[in-house]
DNA sequence: TCCATACATTTTGATGTCGAACTATTTGAT
DNA sequence: ATCAAATAGTTCGACATCAAAATGTATGGA
């Protein structure tokens, strides 16, 4: 098995503070890592069709709920785990992208309903065609039963540390 | 098994576009969720030591390497993963709290070394050990085997993404 | 009906980061 | 020896985010 960064940081721990178990370094550590590699990835990815992440990040979720009720500017924002501030920001810059469209909803004039533009639909449509692909392509190294045990690690992770399914 | 908030969100994907494979959202998806979650777990704990998570991470660069060379502003930036441009301003404000300490390098004055003051080395000494242990609270979900098995899958995925050891 | 309270979004002010320009120093080629 | 290129760090301007205050709207109890 190669040694990766993680591996070299761990080693200068047992050396400085040998009386210290580290270990746990080992998995959070990497988990930043990894994160940061596949989000550098996304970037640029996500450059090649002219989005910014966040961009995709707000299209993707308007697109998967689609079917069910249309998304408030406070619900996207929790979704995508960002501030209500950074929300109107980003639905703004969207709207005048011509990607969305943003109408308060005549039921309850305090909140606005979000929804995919002809335009933003197509667009999302096509590129997570090529996200998922190049998502693959970053699990490449793992077999199959290897990409199975990894997700069931990490939900085991995510649901001991009360990250479950939104109410 | 139980669920989590991914398995949802596959659960949309898959009424919306059942012709998408998107079971490596699955793995890049739970791979950022976790990520968050314990960086958010990370901020609480430094918090009532009255640090940042960014201080921390420079003083425990620092630490961790003490027995080897000083550090120069440059290489805390590219360990730490930011730019120099954000370092020059963490170091100023490590200098401030009196945890570091700042000299031109006499044999090169292009370049600063940067270390540990003695407040600075008890304080990261200190932290770092309740640091683990909050950490292995994290983990504690998960057996001995099963965080074994996990730091095993990240490296070999950060291996197969060029994320290997330091030149 | 009236009003206090809750709710959804926007605005404001502060902060931290980035990339690019800038300054200072060193290195290497001629 | 000199000077162009490389290197290290800082400064600058732009920008995205956040928390808190502000605005507008809805709800429920008296």
């Amino acid at each position: 098995m190669d040694r990766d960064a993680v591996d070299t940081i761990l080693d200068q721990w047992n050396r400085e503070r040998p009386d210290l178990d580290v270990s746990s370094m080992g998995i959070l550590g990497r988990l930043a890592r990894a994160n940061r590699l596949a989000s550098l990835d996304v970037q640029k990815f996500m450059n090649q069709f002219g989005l910014e992440p966040w961009e995709f990040d707000v299209l993707a979720t308007l697109r998967r709920s689609a079917t069910e009720a249309p998304l408030t500017p406070g619900q996207l924002a929790s979704l995508t785990m960002i501030g209500s501030a950074a929300m109107t920001n980003r639905v703004d810059r969207l709207v005048n992208r011509g990607l969305i469209h943003r109408e308060t909803n005549p039921g309850n004039r305090r909140q606005l309903l979000v929804s995919l533009t002809p335009e933003g639909l197509a667009l999302v449509d096509e590129v997570v065609e090529h996200h998922v692909e190049n998502q693959q392509k970053m699990l490449d190294g793992l077999s199959k039963t290897e990409r199975t045990q990894l997700a069931n690690l990490l939900r085991k992770f995510l649901l001991a540390n009360n990250d479950g399914e939104p109410s």
